[in-house]
DNA sequence: TACATCTGACGACAAACAATGTCAATTTAT
DNA sequence: ATAAATTGACATTGTTTGTCGTCAGATGTA
């Protein structure tokens, strides 16, 4: 008779240590992908359990069915915020620097911004090689960003120049291979303990641009035997 | 008295079914490279167990741990036998197109080539996504085999054009671009369920060859504003 | 101060799976 | 034919993990 075991939902939301409900709700949340983004990009999604993950976040496991309720979703959720990083960021770069300069060095500031915040082995991580092989929407989601991507660099060169127009399936095709490009360059550089320094990754890269763009401008190319 | 349980490990071989001990043993690892091929290429690694995987062979566990002893192992195993192939075949285009025609043409079969085996979503499964992010060791034999490729394809830059040489390292990163670009589509294709007709595949990473190929033979490059 | 809500530590339970063992049936050599 | 070697179906054990529940203590409100 003492204590009724009505244990329902709460009917009425408080504020705690200083914070709203909803304030609460979202600084967990925050607290999980922190702990996401740094048990994925070192050890890895596929090491990393429910426990482990709200260790590293100091909350426990009924937050985390709260806040994401699978640890695929909160995959998803890191790796977003990560690839919308590095695009704003690289297209900042290429804001910068683009009228001022040709669009050769342009796009060798946004690659150079692109290796920068790749230099972050974590970033790198889960940006380049923990998402391939999760599960369908996992696929799907990496997939739509690739080519996302692929579409920003087709999206800048008709900007660049008005007058190429192939066929728009092979434009489709070029793109997604220099993100090819670009993202087996990083993975590599991941892989090989960042040896290589950062200039020389640029530039390396940068070549495929430039004779691409040295193609577009001078359509016809000649071949030797 | 009548059974003494000396459960010991066989002490002599003797043929079986028309086959030797050691013909029999080959034969089963066989039956798991196929067995693995198949499920690793469709339903994926992550998703094959033990015993989905002795079920797709119709053998029985046993022979699995004697043969790989663990699914990485066996998954290694299937890879390098993907690889390896894909490799030959690559090569043998270029050996039959290279002295008959130019560079570029000498590419194109090549590359040709390679989208023509990955046409195999399993074979573009297991090369391209299955990979990444298992384990440390699989990531080191999947990084060899990158660069391996990246390295081919500079042994035939310098044969084709003697006089280039550029910052070593600087070539090791095209190369490596190049592998990444030629991944991507593929990977792409693939995720796409082969929706754009290889020709246009092939010519799409094609340009980004001859584009390079084109800086190589005219260096300087002018740069437009 | 008294009471409702919120929080975190801990444990319970079931499911999936690897890994090893048991045993009857089959095949081969002597 | 008989015994030894081989094979395959099945059971067992132990571990890891997700998921949910319990409960005491902390925190804010009336």
């Amino acid at each position: 008779m003492a204590a009724m075991d009505i244990t329902e939902k709460p009917l009425s939301s408080r504020t705690y240590g200083g914070m709203s409900s909803s304030e609460r709700k979202a600084q967990r949340k925050k607290q999980f992908l922190a702990a996401g983004f740094e048990l994925f990009g070192t050890t890895g999604f596929r090491s990393t359990t429910v426990r482990s993950l709200c260790k590293q976040a100091k909350l426990t496991d009924r937050y985390f069915y709260e806040s994401f309720g699978s640890l695929e979703k909160l995959l998803m959720a890191v790796y977003e915020d990560c690839m919308l990083k590095l695009t704003k960021e690289v297209l900042s770069a290429l804001a910068e620097t683009y009228p001022k300069t040709n669009a050769s060095e342009a796009i060798k500031a946004g690659i150079n911004r692109y290796f920068e915040l790749l230099e972050d082995s974590r970033v790198a991580r889960i940006c380049m090689v923990e998402l391939e092989g999760i599960s369908p929407e996992v696929d799907a989601l990496y997939t739509s960003y690739i080519r996302s991507f692929g579409k920003i660099l087709n999206t800048l060169a008709s900007k660049a120049y008005p007058n190429w127009s192939p066929n728009p399936q092979e434009r489709e095709v070029i793109g997604i291979s220099l993100v090819g490009a670009l993202r087996q360059s990083a993975t590599n550089w991941l892989m090989t303990d960042y040896q290589i320094d950062r200039a020389t990754v640029v530039a390396g890269t940068h070549k495929l641009f430039l004779g691409l763009m040295n193609l577009i401008e001078a359509p016809g190319p000649k071949t030797q035997s």
